[in-house]
DNA sequence: GGTGCGATTGCA
DNA sequence: GCAATCGCACCA
């Protein structure tokens, strides 16, 4: 069995980069009914780091949508997409400091549900804006240590679908697995 | 109160 | 290539 030490909310409370980097490889936790928990291990992540940052829900100030980013890290920030889908993160920093990681994929929680792209993901782990804001350490939602992510196993690119975002949308703020069958986005990005 | 659009996905 | 589909941000 893997070890199942969950994360404590300091780790959030940290650098979002660095967040960002470490989540690779742990493990998301949801319980979708008492007797069932679906687990699988994060292999893509982007950041969203600051005010500034001209791809994020953020960098206009805090709205209504936006505030769980607002928050002290340790907790999530689900929003719609498109009128279809969610998307999660996991808000990092200090509290003030508006900067979250989205997930954009896992390994597979069950065989033939796929949660490869953030919007996927969501539909995979059943996650809508009823788990907006809700603690990162708490019974429904939650994370734990998994297996590292090699360095040399790690690549850094741009964020999918940000182009508006001028020169923010050329750092290298996604991480991915290298390789991995899971992981989303085009295939020279993976 | 009206309008435009998105940190996506799936299908033509 | 583009429709789906709607909450939210922004402007009046």
């Amino acid at each position: 069995m893997a070890s199942r030490t969950r994360i404590l909310r300091r780790f959030y409370r940290r650098d979002t980069l660095e967040v960002a980097r470490d989540l690779l490889g742990c493990v998301l936790c949801r319980r979708v009914s008492p007797g069932l928990v679906l687990r699988g291990r994060i292999v893509e992540v982007e950041a969203y780091d600051g005010p500034d940052d001209r791809a994020s829900h953020a960098h206009r100030g805090k709205t209504g949508r936006n505030a769980p980013m607002f928050a002290a890290g340790g907790i999530a920030y689900v929003y719609r997409i498109y009128g279809v889908h969610h998307c999660l993160n996991v808000v990092t920093g200090p509290r003030d400091y508006p900067a979250a990681v989205l997930l954009r994929a896992t390994e597979p929680p069950l065989a033939g549900r796929s949660a490869s792209g953030p919007g996927l993901l969501c539909r995979a782990y059943d996650i809508d804006q009823g788990l907006d804001g809700c603690s990162l350490a708490g019974r429904e939602l939650w994370l734990e240590k998994g297996p590292a992510i090699a360095n040399r196993q790690l690549r850094r690119t741009p964020r999918i679908g940000v182009d508006y975002a001028g020169a923010w949308a050329r750092r290298a703020y996604r991480f991915v697995a290298r390789g991995h069958p899971a992981a989303s986005g085009p295939k020279r990005m993976r």
